[in-house]
RNA sequence: GGGCGAUUAGCUCAGCGGGAGAGCGCUGCCUUCACACGGCAGAGGUCACUGGUUCAAUCCCAGUAUCGCCCACCA
């Protein structure tokens, strides 16, 4: 084996291995575990988030699969309609054309070669991260079996009257042309103003005063609304005003939603271009004037001198009138909240269209039921929370995207405008009779990507067919996601679930945190703080680091700024830690819930730690070739046995921790096993026994089928979190082991049961531990060399401390680099000495004249300190008749217990500084 | 406006009703026959603040402050 682990050596070479042994696919035997994955944008690349999530997916597949669960995995990608759209459309505005020069057909021949060409790029990064996904299975969300399921679903909704069609203000993106939906606008604060508009009234006695932030939507207002108990303009309703630059007189009408206390209190009412307007409007029956192209430009529906205009240029023309008609009366600084397109950033405008809609409410309810009685557990639970908030208050979902790329909504139109909804257009025409004469035209809209991705579950298992996919695997088993995506996609997946599939279609849902960089930012491109997990995988050179991050910037002017930042942070770039070292951070990170700063150390440590695995290993092999095949248990030393039961313990939490998605904690607890408890002092014990002659063999035979049997077991219990440095030295460790399995992917999950718990051996060793730390300390801080031999003189030794002596003296000599220890027998004077304490026993290192007096008085008098300080505590604990009555009485032994050994342990300290004081 | 979360060592984070923890960083010593991607020893914290509950609070409750996120139609 190699000095340290070379990942890149190793990595691929397992990856094509497994793959090509087909280890990933569903094996058919045990229970079904199945996790579907969240299928990421076709065309994307991988993230941090990404790796993440496939990390911990991964760990949970492994580990069931380990467990002799009936394992899928199942990958796949979904068609991302507008950003795939979009991506294609920068390609061809970049070649000087546009869709639609193209036309549909070609433009989606484009869409498709861009798929193919991208599309598998993030199925190698997968593979990458060493994700066991059932490639056999990989799907698409366009594929022709998920667009079946796509227009089923359709079909059945519309059937049933949950989907409509319908005309009403929408989200339009006057940049994409399309509609979109609530969750797809994201609302940000932002500075503007609040114009105050004179509106006459038409009586000719003044006017009202109406403040808007949005000057130009005045060109649509169908009416002036006040409070109906607004004693100021009660008088008032019913007449009109005279809407200024227009040639109309609007209503003033009475309305609860006007609030008295703002503004003047009377509020213009736009309802074609207002969410809270239309709902007035269709209160009070008044007209929909549309005043904005698809493009928010000003149409014919207004004055002519505004038409053509953009909105905003459109907004200064008119500040500019009334300030000529001096019918402005103010402007005002203020915050708003400015609804913007996720996709393209621009404002979105409340816009009249015809569109498709689901009416969710009646979906939504057994949804909710299904979270609140438990059938589906979120993890951690508060999220539940956010998805009752959602789910209680939902809207009715806009399906239809004016896109080209997507499910086309499977509906026909005859030339009268008469609506026929089918599986396909054969299916339309024996349905309803319309024979060939009749031309049928295919709605041109696609639907919502969220609305293929609500079926993921089912339709990539076959749905509708009833498959044996579908039999086994549904419900899946968890769903690991993050929690931007709830509304979009998990609450959506549990209503078409339900409704579709029969039952819910995951029994949990896992919600992890968003990967930060190290100063708590989301990672972006435009911040230029991205890390690509294969950088990390693989290393990368300072100028390629910098060159990726700053080509292709939106803002170019950022480059300098980002630049900086880089080299700043990345002097020599990045090195290699390898997908062992990375997943391992990832998995050591996924504490519930929060988000995660990914800090490098972090991950240079558990690189650090897959090299002390390594190391171990070697050493392990190194003595243990040919050991044979069985051990009398008998001749176990001590070590062997105090190992095996703290790695019975370490199975257990391991397991625990997993089954409670406490990825952390498992890592925890295992790497703490690793290097703590086996390499710091199993390995070290192991020497002794070894290489001492006088030891028998078939002790030393037992002590290397315990270094090989620990070392084999916690490879696997390693493996579902570092599969590669696993699967590498488990290939050499099994065969010492016995173990003639091909792979350790599908070895069994260690038990606890495997090794046997033995608490004597832990309290022995921990005696034998305490003794080597005292002499080390001692060593420490006196300045003495690690290197140099000392004799120990022992005081006040118990007579079983006597029978540990001489059973363990050989582990103490070895660890503690002693030549001699030897017994002080009551009244024995002894000599100067440096002193550590061990229970009711004293380990003095005799220092003849070296002793300095001065640092070991300090030494003791820190520890005397300590002691004092803990001791006063709890004294003045047991000293409270309250405490004593009322702690349950295990704590007061405990309390006592501690008082008398720190009354002991302060008794020598003190002896030994009054010691000291005599040599001064 | 409503909801959620965070505040613990220099940094990144665990923990939790009864003795403050890890990794990284820092200090000192060590090229010891698995590992310098290492070993040994060590320094470092009024667990944000204020009250309350309790025999006992970093932990539970209430409030305050700071930071963050989500939802919401106030023109």
């Amino acid at each position: 084996m190699e000095k340290s682990y070379q990942p890149a050596a190793i990595e691929q070479r397992w990856y094509k291995t497994w793959e090509q042994a087909g280890y990933f696919e569903p094996s058919g035997n045990g229970q079904p575990y199945c996790i579907m994955i969240p299928p990421p944008n076709v065309t994307g690349t991988l993230h941090m988030g990404h790796a993440f999530q496939d990390t911990i997916m991964d760990t949970l597949t492994r580990y069931h699969r380990m467990k002799g669960a009936n394992t899928l995995w199942q990958p796949g990608t979904d068609h991302a309609g507008i950003a795939t759209q979009m991506v294609v459309e920068r390609q061809l505005e970049a070649a000087g054309t546009n869709r639609h020069e193209l036309g549909r057909d070609k433009f989606l021949d484009k869409v498709w070669e861009w798929k193919e060409q991208s599309g598998n790029t993030i199925s190698k990064q997968l593979r990458r991260m060493g994700s066991s996904v059932a490639w056999s299975r990989e799907r698409f969300t366009m594929d022709e079996g998920l667009s079946k399921a796509v227009a089923e679903v359709f079909v059945k909704l519309y059937d049933e009257g949950l989907i409509y069609r319908g005309k009403r203000l929408v989200n339009w993106d006057p940049v994409l042309h399309t509609a979109v939906s609530d969750l797809e606008v994201i609302s940000e604060e932002e500075s503007g103003h609040l114009w105050h508009f004179r509106y006459p009234l038409s009586s000719g006695d003044g006017y009202l005063v109406v403040a808007t932030t949005r000057p130009e939507t005045m060109l649509g207002d169908t009416a002036v609304a006040v409070h109906p108990d607004d004693e100021r303009y009660s008088h008032l309703v019913g007449q009109t005003v005279d809407l200024p630059l227009c040639d109309r007189a609007i209503p003033i009408v009475a309305d609860d939603y006007v609030d008295p206390e703002f503004g003047s209190g009377c509020v213009k009412i736009t309802p074609a271009h207002d969410f809270n307007d239309y709902e007035i409007g269709q209160r009070h029956q008044l007209p929909l004037i549309n005043i904005l192209t698809v493009d928010a430009a000003i149409n014919e529906n207004a004055p002519a001198p505004y038409r053509g205009l953009d909105r905003y240029a459109a907004r200064k023309q008119i500040i500019a009138d009334f300030v000529r008609l001096e019918l402005l009366e103010t402007i005002e600084d203020h915050k708003l909240m400015v609804p913007r397109g996720d996709r393209s950033h621009v404002v979105v405008e409340p816009y009249l269209t015809d569109q498709w809609y689901v009416k969710v409410a009646p979906l939504a309810k057994p949804a909710i039921e299904a979270v609140e009685d438990g059938r589906i557990r979120f993890i951690p639970d508060n999220w539940s929370k956010t998805y009752f908030e959602w789910m209680h208050n939902i809207q009715d979902w806009c399906i239809s995207r004016q896109l080209w790329w997507g499910h086309r909504i499977p509906a026909w139109y005859d030339e009268q405008g008469n609506i026929y909804v089918g599986r396909d257009e054969a299916e339309v025409r024996a349905k309803h009779a319309i024979d060939d004469s009749v031309t049928l035209r295919q709605d041109e809209d696609v639907l919502d990507t969220w609305f293929s991705s609500a079926l993921w579950p089912f339709s990539t298992l076959g749905w509708p067919e009833q498959t044996d996919a579908l039999k086994s695997f549904y419900p899946t088993s968890v769903l690991v996601t993050g929690f931007d995506i709830i509304f979009f996609w998990v609450a959506r997946m549990i209503m078409m679930g339900m409704k579709f599939a029969g039952d819910v279609p995951f029994a949990e849902v896992y919600i992890h945190g968003l990967i930060r960089d190290q100063d708590g930012q989301k990672m972006s491109k435009s911040k230029g703080n991205v890390l690509d997990p294969l950088d990390l995988i693989d290393g990368v050179d300072l100028e390629t680091l910098v060159a990726k991050r700053t080509t292709g910037l939106m803002q170019p002017q950022l480059k300098p700024k980002i630049e900086k930042a880089t080299r700043k942070q990345f002097p020599d770039g990045i090195p290699e830690f390898g997908t062992d070292a990375l997943r391992f951070t990832f998995a050591a990170l996924a504490s519930t819930g929060r988000d995660i700063r990914f800090d490098l150390g972090r991950i240079e440590g558990y690189r650090n730690f897959c090299n002390k695995i390594w190391n171990a290993a070697r050493y392990v092999l190194m003595n243990t070739e040919g050991v044979a095949a069985t051990h009398d248990a008998a001749a176990e030393s001590l070590p062997d046995r105090w190992i095996r039961s703290r790695l019975s313990k370490t199975i257990t939490e391991a397991r625990d921790h997993i089954e409670h998605y406490r990825l952390d904690l498992a890592a925890k607890s295992l790497y703490e096993f690793t290097w703590n408890e086996y390499c710091d002092w199993y390995l070290e014990l192991t020497k002794p026994v070894l290489q001492d002659e006088a030891v028998s063999e078939a002790s030393k035979t037992a002590t290397r089928r315990t270094l090989i049997e620990v070392l084999e077991a916690l490879l696997r219990c390693l493996h579902p979190m570092i599969p590669f440095v696993t699967e590498e030295i488990w290939q050499r460790a099994a065969k010492v082991a016995g173990n003639t399995g091909s792979t350790i992917m599908l070895q069994p999950y260690p038990e606890p049961t495997d090794f046997a718990a033995d608490g004597e051996a832990e309290t022995q060793l921990e005696w034998i531990m305490g003794f080597v730390l005292g002499v080390r300390q001692i060593r420490g801080e006196m300045d003495i060399s690690p290197g140099k031999p000392l004799n120990v003189l022992l005081q006040n030794v118990a007579a079983d401390e006597r029978a540990r002596l001489d059973e363990h003296g050989l582990y103490l000599r070895k660890l503690a680099r002693l030549v001699n220890i030897s017994t002080l027998e009551d009244g024995d004077e002894p000599p100067t000495s440096a002193t550590a304490l061990l229970g009711g026993m004293k380990i003095l290192v005799p220092m003849a004249g070296l002793i300095d007096v001065v640092a070991e008085r300090d030494r003791l008098q820190k520890q005397l300190d300590r002691a004092a300080g803990d001791l006063h505590k709890i004294e003045a604990k047991l000293a409270n008749e309250n405490f004593v009555a009322r702690a349950p009485e295990a704590v007061v032994t405990k309390e006592r217990g501690r008082q008398s050994s720190l009354q002991q342990e302060i008794a020598q300290l003190e002896e030994q500084v009054a010691k000291l004081a005599e040599l001064e």
